[in-house]
DNA sequence: CGAATTTCAGTGGAACTGAAATTT
DNA sequence: CAAATTTCAGTTACACTGAAATTC
């Protein structure tokens, strides 16, 4: 019976665990947002749409952290699915004015609730207060390397 | 002022919390590792040499989940170091006995300490109990999908 | 002019696939 | 013969870089 897990030593390790579940997560978020035909920079842009309102491609990409290069393809995606309108912005015509259709308010209520599940599914195994807990402290983790972050 | 982080609804989710942990992680312990020129891989392959003894290349990559080809170079790396010796099994001609040299073992344990402080770097923000507490949860989780995993 | 925005073409590393050679 | 192991050659997805065209 060869079948078992990675060495002990690694479970010891928090950075090993925490990509063990940031993998599950991924996997289980990439596969409902795959039932619409998107991945994960899909999603995130329309997130940033709603919240914000329109803005420009540069714009999303700092905010997002996402490679402007990149970022062209993403819209590509959304527009050429009706989810978002491109067009030059009047005011500085060097920019693309991004904004959420109607069409792409709906895909993304759709995509919540799949990403929600996907959320569910991943956290099975807590109890609820678990899963706060768990959120407070990958939080704190998060928000003390950015507040410590190169510019 | 557009400096700011990324959407709320995206803080609000476990899988984006955890990924961006995860990213830190990979990022301290990468930096740990390459002032010796290795990556990941390379340590993982060490901690499973010194936990289990002398194993095929084959055995390696089912039980860390790296694929047949990477491993050949990870190997190679390894064993141009000094750090493993490649040998043909004399008992199966079709595999490669891989054991980890003195100068392995060495290595490993410098290569621990590093991966210790990359650890507690990450993990700066947290009380003693509350690393625990992390680990605890993140275990649980990565056990369960485990558990429940396609063969 | 310099700087910002969008776009495209191409680079580099990582994970994976297919197939050959060897051995069981 | 079929199956397992190692190796190499090539592919795909992905993050990023460089440079051109446009506009401020």
């Amino acid at each position: 019976m060869e079948i078992q897990g990675a060495p002990r030593r690694l479970w010891q390790l928090p950075s090993w665990l925490v990509s063990q579940v940031a993998l599950q997560g991924q996997r289980l978020v990439g596969e409902g947002l795959a039932a619409d035909g998107l991945r994960r920079y899909h999603f995130t842009v329309l997130v940033a749409l709603d919240e914000d309102g329109p803005t420009s491609q540069a714009a999303l990409g700092r905010r997002l952290s996402i490679d402007r290069s990149d970022m062209v393809a993403v819209i590509n995606d959304l527009a050429r699915d009706g989810l978002v309108a491109r067009e030059r912005d009047a005011d500085d015509r060097r920019r693309n004015r991004i904004r959420l259709t109607p069409g792409g308010e709906r895909a993304l209520r759709r995509l919540d609730a799949r990403i929600d599940e996907a959320q569910d599914a991943l956290l099975d195994p807590l109890s609820a207060k678990e899963r706060n807990e768990l959120k407070r402290l990958l939080t704190r983790v998060v928000e003390h390397h950015r507040s410590t972050a190169s510019p």
